[in-house]
DNA sequence: TATCCGTGGGT
DNA sequence: TACCCAAGGAT
């Protein structure tokens, strides 16, 4: 049997029930593609049922607002992609008369569809014979030819496609694709890959070699940048002061609370001495304040801390806007903050 | 082309 | 603890 078929045979006893595998509905498949990009199964699957069942159809999705698609994002993260897909739907009415595409050409061109996620949707909607390659196939293919070439440089980008082309099955592609994903994402792990139990290992040039450890080679570690974040929280119990994010940072256009950002960490009582507090009004009383929290992202490490103050700013900003504290649950915040304000208000 | 964009789980 | 990395894409 070729490679092809020995994964596909892995897949057949051994895949996982998940629920976007039972339709070849190419909306509610974009919409699982989405959701798992950069996502693993568990975190995606309960926010695929929540959309689904709130948008059952792309008509749906494209009449919801920003704001709508954020709330039910929030705590996703990478929230570019629920915005880009609001795009998407609206265009799916516009050029596409309401019929979402399924030709690997045509979905290249949605916002938030790139060459792994078209050749995903097209396979698995219409079987179009499109090689995905998503990090568990650069995996599985680095390991199998034994190949060192860094998976994230152009180079090796255009090798593995041209590997994952040769190696797709073109009779069998929707089922092909499936089998060798959930093959690197349950067997060919990053770390202890099950090799004492896989199918392929006899024609795996790494677990000959004993070089599995060392593949897929990567380059360009991420640089990381510290930023601190001290925010304000004013209410009266009813009412609560926010901030809505501008589109150029982190969380773009999501709600979080009026924010000073220092250089580096600063205690309370330093803090509301700056000058930029005065927009606070003058006399700020800390009613209370919380720990510093450690708020991990793909390129930046956040140290937030939270003041709740009892003054009521006399000049607001732009950016804020009062809202109902009543209203909150229906915001879309930064989890961090949401996590905050939410064991503040006891709801 | 390098950098940016979240969050959570695993080791 | 620190690091990796997960069904990537846009700029």
């Amino acid at each position: 049997m070729n490679l092809s078929g020995e994964l596909v045979a892995w897949y057949n006893d051994n895949k996982r029930d998940l629920p976007w595998r039972h339709t070849t509905d190419a909306y509610i498949i974009w919409l699982s593609e989405i959701i798992l990009q950069q996502t693993r199964v568990e975190q995606g699957l309960p926010y695929f049922n929540r959309f689904t069942e709130r948008y059952p159809t792309v008509a749906d999705f494209a009449a919801a607002t920003e704001d709508d698609i954020l709330r039910l994002w929030q705590g996703l993260g990478y929230y570019s992609r629920g915005r880009n897909m609001l795009k998407t739907a609206i265009q799916v009415q516009q050029e596409f008369s309401g019929t979402f595409p399924t030709s690997y050409l045509q979905l290249l061109k949605l916002k938030g569809v790139g060459e792994y996620t078209a050749a995903a949707i097209s396979s698995f909607a219409a079987n179009e014979a499109r090689a995905v390659v998503d990090g568990n196939v650069y995996r599985v293919l680095a390991r199998i030819f034994c190949v060192d070439e860094p998976i994230n440089s152009p180079k090796g980008k255009k090798l593995f496609q041209g590997i994952a082309d040769d190696v797709l099955d073109k009779g069998n592609p929707a089922m092909h694709n499936q089998a060798i994903m959930e093959f690197g994402a349950m067997l060919c792990k990053p770390k202890n890959p099950a090799c004492g139990i896989c199918p392929v290992r006899i024609s795996c040039v790494a677990f000959k070699t004993n070089a599995t450890t060392y593949l897929p080679v990567k380059l360009n570690k991420v640089k990381i940048r510290n930023r601190f974040f001290n925010y304000m929280l004013i209410t009266d119990g009813k009412k609560i002061l926010m901030n809505k994010r501008d589109e150029k940072d982190i969380w773009a256009n999501m709600y979080d609370l009026p924010l000073i950002e220092t250089e580096d960490l600063i205690a309370p009582e330093a803090l509301i001495r700056l000058p930029q507090m005065k927009v606070f009004g003058s006399d700020i009383i800390i009613q209370d304040r919380s720990a510093v929290i450690k708020h991990i992202l793909t390129h930046q490490h956040l140290y937030i801390q939270f003041l709740v103050l009892t003054n009521f700013p006399v000049n607001l900003q732009d950016s804020w806007v009062l809202k109902d504290v009543a209203d909150l649950e229906n915001l879309a915040m930064p989890q961090r903050v949401f996590i905050f304000i939410k064991k503040f208000f006891n709801f």
